[in-house]
DNA sequence: GAGCACTGC
């Protein structure tokens, strides 16, 4: 660390300084490839303000990840010898220290883009740098758009600068009509290669047999061991630590092994910053979150089983997966990067080169072709930008057709766009709450119903659920259903439940001791009350009255906010209701593509006397593991959903995605064109959808007729 | 009767 801070002055990037600055001088757009250890973070932003871009606005710096934000804002406020928050701050979500004296100013992306719902053409900025973008986060990519769009705007007095990778450079380059591209050489230390011969059977075998080849042959350092979940690496921490056991004492040194991913608690992360025993190694065994989030100190060895667990959209069945796929050759170099930051070091590919150069893709898919758009959708289309459509939006890659109609789609039936596509005053306020699409809307018709302080439980709890609730031990799950001291939900389905386990926080003071009793994710709810707290100023400027959690109340009110919360979220999540099958548990969704679903096994959703669920219910997610599940599910009432059926009929795509202007068609290249108005079909309107609605709408009338 | 890579407003 010492040393680091001392090599300060021979930061490679120091030596370009006049090189950049006349590059950023004569041009409004540069891209920097800057490699690990350049020094880029904290320097450009430096070398800006010594050339005196910080006299006429803000030099601004995006990072991808709040901790980062905060630690390079705090080492360029030491460098500068001034206090942080002055004019050096930085801006996260929960946390503003700027003032008005702030000249370089260090902020997520995702702050940038809130910024611009109120000033849209950044005009306090005089430079904006977008650091980590070859990370290419949904975020950036919308950025990136905006950005390419500001430039002809603000030609004169605004200079863009984005630091990318060196596979992705030129693409970058090309895209703001082939600006410079600077190289600033890192500061990393060699590292050798090593490949495998073949693939492996089993990576988590061959990644055993090498962490020993290693600990065996090679000089000492510590190892890093790249998994894709939780899963294998419990699994090959027991077994490494049973095979180092058996080693023979004294053969060769010691060994710590540890794990090291997202879901392990604060204090276990920390362990793998403490420095080992002299004459001991460590090996850590990790997800990715040693990739970039997180820099482990002492690692002269990696091995990389070349893969990772990713996320993925499916936006013509609404379907959430989480696959393991090939790492990307940038994930590669990333890794092997970890080995050389202290010294020399090595990666053991566990795939044959030609793996590497044959079929690995050069960079990951970004994230914007891997989501569900309908919240950026809705965003841009909030800013108003009048000499821009969404679907002619620029984007660096664009998201595929399918994706682009699946949030218009979605819009539509929340009502935050009318049937032209165009943004509604329903949809200008959801625009303004920082919650999915689905859960703004919820909160406002929540606010009809007199529900809003539990509907804003509800949709901060949603917005942090994965952290929330007890592990995966079977003990905890069960405790979840059937525990004695959490509630269940009343029968009534998930989001009830998670409103009622909030709820009873509150009545124990917020207590940190009460979470880990109820085995809660502490962080997850700390989370939640954050969350909840910021939605409430926001709200607050819309309505009337006290948001408080404590409402107290008898138990007839608190049925009926039940009811009324369960019919808000009907209304906000009008695309993700599903009807269940007449002689089974199995459902089928209620939408443009019907899929059969099941009720997850964790839900707390009640049965009725023979055992079955309730003919509708409204759910918060789809996802594919082993089968197609819903997620967070509660009972809704066949009439609250035959509103909707109808919304489904009249759905036009076509007139949606025009905006007003035109129609949207998919070119052989996979870009989209405008066409003009006119080649507009009037009768496109999912005809198949049609009938299938119908049908949905005759089953509904024969169980009214039943009951 | 199944299981959660990592971020972020």
């Amino acid at each position: 660390m010492a040393d680091r801070s001392s090599s300060l002055p021979d930061l490679p990037i120091l030596q370009f300084e006049e090189k950049i600055a006349e590059t950023v001088e004569k041009n409004p757009v540069v891209v920097i490839i800057g490699e690990t250890g350049s020094g880029k973070s904290t320097q450009l932003s430096q070398i800006l303000h010594r050339r005196g871009y910080t006299k006429s606005g803000i030099v601004g710096v995006t990072q991808p990840r709040r901790v980062a934000a905060v630690s390079v804002a705090r080492r360029v406020a030491q460098e500068l010898g001034v206090k942080l928050g002055e004019e050096v701050g930085y801006a996260i979500r929960f946390e503003d220290r700027t003032s008005e004296r702030t000249r370089i100013k260090y902020l997520t992306d995702g702050v940038l883009l809130r910024e611009s719902l109120s000033n849209p053409e950044f005009n306090e900025y005089s430079v904006i740098i977008l650091d980590e973008a070859h990370e290419r986060s949904l975020n950036t990519d919308i950025l990136l758009g905006l950005m390419k769009r500001l430039v002809k705007i603000r030609s004169s007095n605004l200079r863009i600068l984005i630091t990318s990778a060196t596979l992705d450079g030129n693409k970058v380059s090309k895209f703001f009509s082939d600006c410079p591209v600077l190289n600033v050489p890192g500061k990393l230390y060699p590292v050798e290669i090593v490949y495998s011969r073949e693939r492996p059977t089993s990576y988590l075998e061959s990644s055993l047999r090498t962490a020993l080849k290693i600990h065996v042959q090679e000089p000492e350092g510590d190892v890093l061991i790249f998994m894709t979940g939780q899963d294998d690496i419990d699994k090959l921490v027991s077994k490494l630590e049973d095979e180092v056991r058996s080693l023979e004492e004294g053969s060769c040194m010691d060994a710590i092994v540890l794990p090291l991913h997202g879901s392990l608690p604060p204090e276990s992360q920390v362990r793998v910053f403490t420095p080992p025993p002299p004459n001991c190694r460590r090996f850590i065994v990790a997800t990715n979150i040693a990739e970039t989030s997180l820099t482990v100190d002492g690692v002269v060895y990696v091995i990389d089983s070349g893969y990772v667990k990713q996320r993925g959209y499916n936006p013509s069945t609404g379907m959430y997966s989480l696959d393991v796929v090939q790492v990307s050759k940038v994930q590669a170099d990333q890794r092997a990067g970890r080995a050389g930051r202290t010294r020399p070091g090595k990666c053991y590919r566990l795939y044959p080169s030609i793996v590497y150069q044959d079929e690995l893709p050069d960079v990951t898919v970004p994230e914007i072709q891997r989501s569900s758009l309908a919240g950026s959708v809705l965003y841009l289309k909030s800013l108003d930008l009048s000499d821009i459509d969404i679907l002619r939006f620029d984007f660096l890659d664009s998201p595929s057709h399918d994706s682009l109609e699946d949030a218009l789609k979605q819009l539509y039936l929340i009502d935050a766009i009318d049937e032209d596509g165009s943004i509604t005053s329903i949809g200008r306020t959801m625009a303004e709450l920082p919650l999915e699409p689905s859960l703004s809307r919820t909160l406002m018709e929540a606010n009809e119903y007199g529900c809003l302080p539990q509907a804003l439980t509800i949709a901060a709890v949603l917005s942090a659920e994965t952290s929330l609730l007890p592990g995966r031990s079977k003990g905890t799950e069960k405790k979840r259903r059937h525990g004695p001291d959490l509630p269940d939900g009343s029968g009534l389905g998930d989001h009830i439940q998670l409103l009622q386990i909030y709820e009873e926080w509150d009545r124990n003071d917020y207590d940190i001791g009460w979470c880990k009793e109820n085995n809660l994710q502490v962080r997850g709810m700390l989370f939640v009350k954050d969350v909840r707290k910021q939605l409430c100023q926001i709200m607050q400027k819309t309505v009337k009255g006290t948001l408080d959690v404590r409402t107290s109340k008898s138990r007839k009110e608190r049925r009926d906010d039940y009811r009324n919360l369960r019919k808000a979220l009907c209304a906000g999540y009008a695309n993700q209701l599903a009807e269940r099958m007449t002689l089974h548990n199995g459902y089928r969704t209620i939408g443009f593509k019907s899929q059969l679903v099941q009720v997850h096994p964790s839900s707390v959703l009640g049965t009725d006397e023979q055992g079955m669920y309730p003919d509708f219910v409204v759910y918060h997610e789809l996802v594919t593991t082993s089968r197609p599940f819903m997620r967070n599910v509660s009972a809704v009432d066949m009439k609250w959903v035959v509103p909707i059926l109808g919304k489904l009929e009249k759905v036009n795509v076509n007139k949606l995605s025009s905006g007003g202007y035109s129609q949207i068609e998919e070119g052989n290249d996979g870009k989209i064109a405008i066409l003009p108005k006119e080649d507009v079909s009037p009768d496109n309107v999912l005809p198949a959808n049609e009938s299938r609605i119908q049908a949905a709408r005759e089953r509904f009338l024969a169980r009214k007729a039943k009951k």
